[in-house]
DNA sequence: GTCTATACGCCGATAGAC
DNA sequence: GTCTATCGGCGTATAGAC
């Protein structure tokens, strides 16, 4: 079962799908040729079509992984009090996307460059994610122990806020990461504690 | 002082500016071409560089006269009570960037796509910008009506959250744009709010 | 001020040799 | 599985006629 010596499939795909995510944050989708990925990769532009359909099933891998990731790795306690549970997904989120910062970028600004059915799974995903959070505020909301007047509004405040760390954030600065934690905890805690 | 039958250069210039502002933000800067434009506006390609000196520069144009609306239009009260004043940035924040949907969009999503010199310019213009909240939160804090660890970090978080309306807002929906900004107003204020 | 025409180069994707 | 070569098309920007 040795392979043949040349052939590469194993290594060379995960390569390309690194090399392609690389570029596409630093530059944007649009302005990346597949000719700039392969040289990233080290092959020729028609190699790389061993590997992808074309340069749309690459930016659709990339974002499907990206999301199947975050909905695999969060994990919520229902039988936690909806304090910790929201104060695990604060930190969780926050870290999660502090540890991916180019799969982030590409998840939040390549949409518009989606196929409209690649589009429409991906919005699903996220959607996912988004529910994931809301039923915590809304567990919260029953027992009283969080007072909002709009869950699905709250959700997508609180994900915009945490969201937005990636773009300032960075390590080695004046703060660390579990002080960033700390400080939006605190102000998601407040925002959505009864008045 | 007539102008020549067929002169439109009063006219022409703003249209090419609509037709980018309008293309760049469904599409992208990069996805868009000078031709698309110019069909648009309806005109050849040729004639666009009688308004714009490239494409780049059509970009930076775009988001600057953002960011000057945005500065020059922002009007804060010193003299009023600091709860009072991020009750005004709150509101404001979200009907400026809802009237202009187009423009925050580009200006969010087309930064890498500015030269480094267009691009520290306009940062400058974000970060004037954000020294507003800034002076506001910083001015709860010393007067002890606001309770924030960072009041950088927090600023940063408020602009981050306000900024995400545009990301899901619709007129027509379920909450009026009047409703949206109350329910921002009452996370933000508990969010800030010594605990 | 706008047009037509064009310079010059890169685009995504495929074909066929090895 | 990777290469070289290539197809057909579109990219920004400019030149020169009117």
């Amino acid at each position: 079962m040795a392979r043949t010596a040349g052939s590469h499939s194993d290594i060379t795909g995960p390569r390309v799908r690194a090399a392609a995510q690389k570029l596409f944050a630093a530059r944007g989708f649009a302005a990346v040729s597949m000719r700039e990925i392969a040289r990233e990769v080290g092959v020729q532009a028609g190699a790389l079509y061993n590997y992808t359909a074309d340069k749309q099933s690459l930016l659709f891998d990339l974002m499907q992984s990206h999301l199947e990731a975050l909905l695999q790795t969060f994990e919520d306690d229902p039988t936690a009090t909806p304090e910790a549970r929201l104060e695990h997904f604060v930190r969780f989120h926050i870290r999660f996307h502090h540890d991916r910062p180019d799969a982030v970028f590409i998840a939040y600004m390549e949409l518009r460059n989606l196929t409209s059915d690649n589009f429409a799974r991906i919005e699903a995903m996220r959607g996912a994610y988004e529910d994931r959070l809301e039923a915590i505020l809304r567990a919260g909301v029953t027992d009283g122990s969080f007072d909002v007047a709009d869950t699905k509004i709250a959700t997508l405040a609180v994900i915009a806020m945490l969201t937005g760390v990636s773009t300032w954030f960075r390590s080695g600065g004046r703060l660390s990461l579990q002080d960033v934690e700390a400080e939006y905890w605190q102000m998601v805690r407040k925002a959505v504690a009864p008045s």
